[in-house]
DNA sequence: TCTAGTTGCTTCGAATTCGAAGCAGGTCTA
DNA sequence: TAGACCTGCTTCGAATTCGAAGCAACTAGA
């Protein structure tokens, strides 16, 4: 059990333990690995290439601010804060969205499309080294079948709903 | 297929994309409701957060400097800065570590402790709700199983040779 | 023992992040 | 249409992050 002098009193399942801290501790190993990469090969950081890609890969090469941060997982500031850096260096350009007057369409730019080509070798390549190389295929696919759940849960439990957990709080639980 | 006008010319396995997204997202959206907890529950940011429990999970309630920011992935200039605000508030103690005069020992404080004995509570309940809610204990023993070895693995390759990889590089694969 | 090189930590400046506040543009209701 | 409220984005200040540089202490070789 635990409530030794101590041990702040919780019962923790060791396997949930396990995945926990396995999850975090990859993906800042993983990530502080990508960072260095994309710096060194595209003067890039995680967040400007994720924006990138996230555009590169919408049909119209493009978003709303609004979505691309919550995409991202980014504060809305810091998108634009980025964005701002993303457009003076001609890797994105920023317009009106059409229907909405308040809105900003966030665009891709060839140039930023060309940034990513340069980038993206590298980039395979340490996720590839680091990620994928004690995993099998099949590993891979079960894991990506595992976090999908997870990741569209999470999305659908909207963020103010734990970020307002205190108030209401574990009712969640306890009702 | 790739290589159409606008595509950078690469080829993924859509596998190990949608294992690697997934990964990123469900870390990212993870450690913002922690963060959001944390801070609500104890005034903590999550980097002093994992500092706390590396400190208290340690049998001797302390690191050297060195290996805590290995530990935790931080800098090593980062981690001065946030033991200088844990110091601060009395949850750690900074001592000269006895073997190396030059080496500081960081130890947690009882008042550390029952800083995380105030925060934990939240902290699984943000954990178990937004994780591992859509897992069976059998897929988070799956997960962890998955993650364990990409953990040694990244852990063995020294950050270092990541760094480095332009310089000496593709060798590694290579070769 | 001296000297050169390495290691452990901190200081410094620059970059990035967030939330709060501000502002312009929508939306809803009477 | 007017008024109140909501939304989308940006600006602002504060906090956090990193890498480079600096400094003290250790180690190895002559």
């Amino acid at each position: 059990m635990s409530g030794t002098p101590h041990d702040p009193p919780h019962d923790v399942d060791p396997v949930r333990l396990g995945a926990y801290f396995a999850l975090i501790e990859v993906t800042s190993l993983l990530r502080h690995a990508i960072e260095q990469q994309l710096h060194e090969d595209g003067g890039l950081t995680f967040v400007r290439f994720q924006v990138l890609m996230r555009l590169h890969r919408s049909p119209t090469g493009s978003h709303r601010m609004t979505d691309l941060a919550d995409a991202v997982v980014v504060s809305r500031s810091g998108l634009t804060y980025q964005a701002g850096l993303l457009e003076r260096a001609g890797l994105v350009v920023r317009s009106p969205s059409p229907d909405d007057e308040r809105g900003v369409t966030i665009t891709i730019t060839d140039a930023g499309r060309a940034l990513l080509g340069r980038v993206l070798p590298g980039h395979e390549e340490v996720v590839g080294d680091l990620l994928f190389e004690p995993l099998s295929r099949t590993d891979a696919q079960t894991l990506a079948d595992l976090l999908a759940p997870v990741r569209d849960h999470m999305r659908a439990a909207p963020p103010r709903s734990v970020v307002s957990r205190r108030r209401g709080g574990r009712a969640a639980r306890d009702g």
